[in-house]
DNA sequence: ACCTCCCTGGCC
DNA sequence: GGCCAGGGAGGT
């Protein structure tokens, strides 16, 4: 997509273009321009526009961009489609229309959820003392700390349950409680926890919202240790997966490797 | 800091 | 027929 432009652009459902004023002004915008470079931080995929714009796109839970012919067949609730000057058409296709697709000038970047991200989980794997600082007035349960990106951004529910697991701290414990060890653990372990994922080309569940870009189901599903293993025994120790939730998030974690206290 | 909402496919 | 999954936005 780089270093092309968008010759024609084509959004047809009013969530997907929601943070815009409507699939209309998101294609008008669009239209026209060429794609600077591609990016990411967090969850959030970003590109520069030759004016100065910047198109920010999301795949929330259900989302997946494809690359192909415009006459291949479209597959169901397609809802974003982007004609590239070299006959190739970048498509949007969101069954639960959690993600979206949005054109932002400078303020509106500002104002928008991208600019209130923390420091990108894999890329830019914050210090123990930069994570402790930020948690330091946060009484939250750490496992809700982890999935608000402002803290760090880029965990999704998997692997912060993964991480926590590893790192063998209990999901309830409040952010500003945890050790500086504790802390350094956390973040080795988000680590691992997403090189891992990587190497296997990601999580797809058994629902394969998820898929590699050539259609391929990522192989990290059956390398997780504690999400979607509730009362199955724990890897390391032997004790029941267990689940509760939080903060409306399912969270899974072994009590014995994760005692609330240690 | 907390809650509700959004949405569809899959499952009971 | 109804519930569950969950990322982020918006409201209180």
């Amino acid at each position: 997509m780089a270093g092309r432009s968008l010759s024609e652009v084509r959004t047809t459902h009013v969530r997907t273009a929601r943070h815009n004023s409507g699939p209309r002004e998101l294609d008008e915008r669009l239209r026209g321009r060429v794609v600077l470079g591609v990016g990411r931080k967090g969850k959030f995929l970003v590109g520069a526009l030759d004016d100065g714009q910047t198109l920010v796109a999301h795949l929330g839970m259900s989302g997946r961009f494809t690359v192909g012919d415009p006459l291949d067949a479209e597959p169901a609730h397609t809802h974003f489609r982007a004609l590239l000057d070299n006959g190739v058409e970048v498509r949007f296709v969101d069954p639960r229309t959690f993600g979206f697709v949005a054109v932002f000038d400078d303020d509106e970047l500002a104002g928008s959820g991208f600019s209130r991200l923390g420091p990108d989980a894999w890329v830019e794997t914050p210090s123990t003392e930069a994570l402790q600082a930020a948690l330091s007035t946060r009484t939250a349960p750490i496992k809700a700390l982890l999935l608000d990106q402002v803290v760090v951004s880029g965990l999704g529910n998997i692997y912060a349950d993964e991480a926590l697991h590893i790192a063998g701290i209990h999901p309830l414990r409040p952010g500003q409680d945890l050790s500086a060890d504790e802390l350094g653990r956390l973040l080795a372990a988000i680590r691992s926890v997403l090189d891992l994922a990587i190497d296997n080309g990601g999580t797809s569940l058994d629902d394969l919202a998820y898929l590699l870009p050539d259609g391929r189901a990522g192989a990290n599903l059956n390398r997780l240790a504690v999400y979607g293993r509730t009362d199955l025994p724990c890897l390391e120790c032997g004790a029941p997966i267990e689940r509760m939730v939080i903060r409306s998030r399912s969270s899974h974690f072994c009590p014995d490797c994760q005692a609330i206290r240690r």
